[in-house]
DNA sequence: TATGAATGAGGGTTCATTCAT
DNA sequence: TATGAATGAACCCTCATTCAT
């Protein structure tokens, strides 16, 4: 019922947010989104910064929940590695999510924010892990392994950019495109 | 005289600007830290946003006439293409100027935005382009031209987020990992 | 039954009031206090400000009771003064219902406000009138009743504003004193 | 100029306070009063909370510079507590100010709230020291000075809630009567 | 008898912008 | 060339109150 209600509210949020920006999207446009008043929204959240925080944890956490699954799995590392990538393009591809992600973690307080960054530094430090043991294994050139880490990410994230899911780019070949560019990039031969 | 003062507003909004945010940013961070009466940025500016304009438009501007320089050179393709590289990653570590143009674009009035995006297209263009040309002489693999610019411009885009020039990795050294990767990724062989 | 739990809720909301004062006061503030949901206060009542009336009512009433029986009594003036000025002591020193009476009478609409000070006036003429009948009597040095009244009025009500009645002035003694200087003050002799 | 303008709208605002208290008067009654913009009081004072600090701060001030001129005069102690007292009264008879004091001072800030407490506490502490200094002259019959002088303060400040300047008893008057009641109540003889 | 859900009205405060000087 | 003074518009949030259940 209530978390219902919820979970309504936060998906109207994030596409106000998104679409808008944390500051410039008043609590008028996201009630206005989610069909109710400005003053229902604040039966349901602490206040805007809260509706925000909820959002950003709920992303995060989903995802991390599917790269240490990922992690847990007993698949050799090749295939963990392009498991991870696979996972985080899809979803990199939900653009409002990320956007949010990427744009308005700044407008968290500073408690809700250093929460976030270390569940994200969690996720980013499980593909630099695996990485690092492919090195060993000598199965990669020798690169810094958080700097190649960053740069897969770097490529998939900067994709709500310019990437339009319905155009002649399917997501599944956007994601073999990227495997491609990284994994030949960085393995040996 | 006049643009002088005009071009010390503008570094100190970036900075401001970059630090906080378009909206976050009001005109009394922007006066104290160009040292002057929010007042007087109307006196060389017509509004906030017309600043971000100009900021963004001399930001992108200058990136344009590098990379057209390089187009416009004698040399190989490869050459062409890892000067690109080169180019963009050290446009891409001013972290302040990148950080305003990923992040506060929408700020900008609907013309101005289309202008900006529009000198944003050509910068990705000559990329593509010769990527295309590239591929034309069978020297690239067969991934789609447009998705491999923009992996590139992703991964060197993120640095903003993660990177730290004063730590182990030196600039240089993170100019040559991206293009390693990168070239290492699409080139034939 | 029903008057029972409405008794309960305007204990509980006195002492809200007292402590928060009735514009800062809020339905949840006292519907916690009572132990029911916000929404109840509203079975029982017809609105806060109906809350603050009822309780100001009854403070006040009672109050007036208890100085109607001593004009009524058979006792002497001096007698009656006596009684009246401890009683006032008495009443005065349950802080939170004279807090409230001081300070919330003027959150009340306009005809309740009236009817409370209608009944404090019969409050304070009690007094007035005594000193009157002394005075005729000329047992009184020739000072303005009214204005001597309120002297004492004053400084009993003032009492919540310093007195701890668990330090080492007990309520007896302090009865005493303010008696004291009240009646030596006027009295002839 | 701008002190000025502030004192005007300390003013304006001490009215609206006394009239409405502080919680239910708004900037925008203040600024009415004030004649000028609810976003100006703001250019002036840094909140709401910051106006009546102000306005408490001052009025206090003020009465604690009276007074300690008082003692450090070289004036005997019968002659001094003859002039607290009127002095006292001539303060309290400003009913603004008495009402903001007395009804308001819990809206304060709480570092603000105890400043104007101890300057209000070195205030009283004046009195009570002259009434110490009486007793152990033997002056002054046995009763704790505390109480007496809080029952002087009491039958003062309560004027602002009967007290008609404009009626038959003149400010002068009620001073003496003051005076009279409390001196007659406290001394020997 | 009681409350969860909802809201209209408003309140304090901020801020880009203006303008007289 | 520069600013002190001022404001209209808006924003986030609160709260007494209602009402279906």
């Amino acid at each position: 019922m209530k978390e219902e209600k919820r979970k309504l509210i936060r998906n109207a949020a994030a596409k106000v947010f998104a679409e808008l920006g944390f500051k410039s999207a008043t609590t008028r446009h996201i009630a206005r989104a989610a069909g109710i008043s400005p003053a229902a929204v604040y039966y349901y959240f602490d206040s805007k910064e809260d509706l925000l925080y909820q959002i950003l944890e709920e992303t995060i956490s989903t995802g991390l929940s599917l790269i240490q699954e990922i992690e847990r799995s007993q698949k050799s590392l090749k295939e963990k590695l392009s498991d991870i990538l696979k996972i985080h393009t899809q979803i990199a591809v939900d653009f409002n999510k990320m956007k949010l992600l990427v744009h308005n973690q700044d407008a968290l307080d500073p408690e809700h924010k250093e929460q976030i960054k270390e569940k994200q530094r969690s996720y980013t430090n499980s593909l630099i892990k695996i990485l690092d043991e492919l090195k060993a294994e000598g199965k990669m050139i020798d690169l810094d392994t958080k700097a190649c880490a960053f740069a897969f990410f770097g490529m998939v994230s900067w994709a709500y950019r310019w990437y339009d899911p319905k155009g002649e780019i399917s997501p599944a070949r956007l994601s073999e495109i990227f495997n491609r560019i990284f994994t030949k990039g960085i393995y040996r031969d």
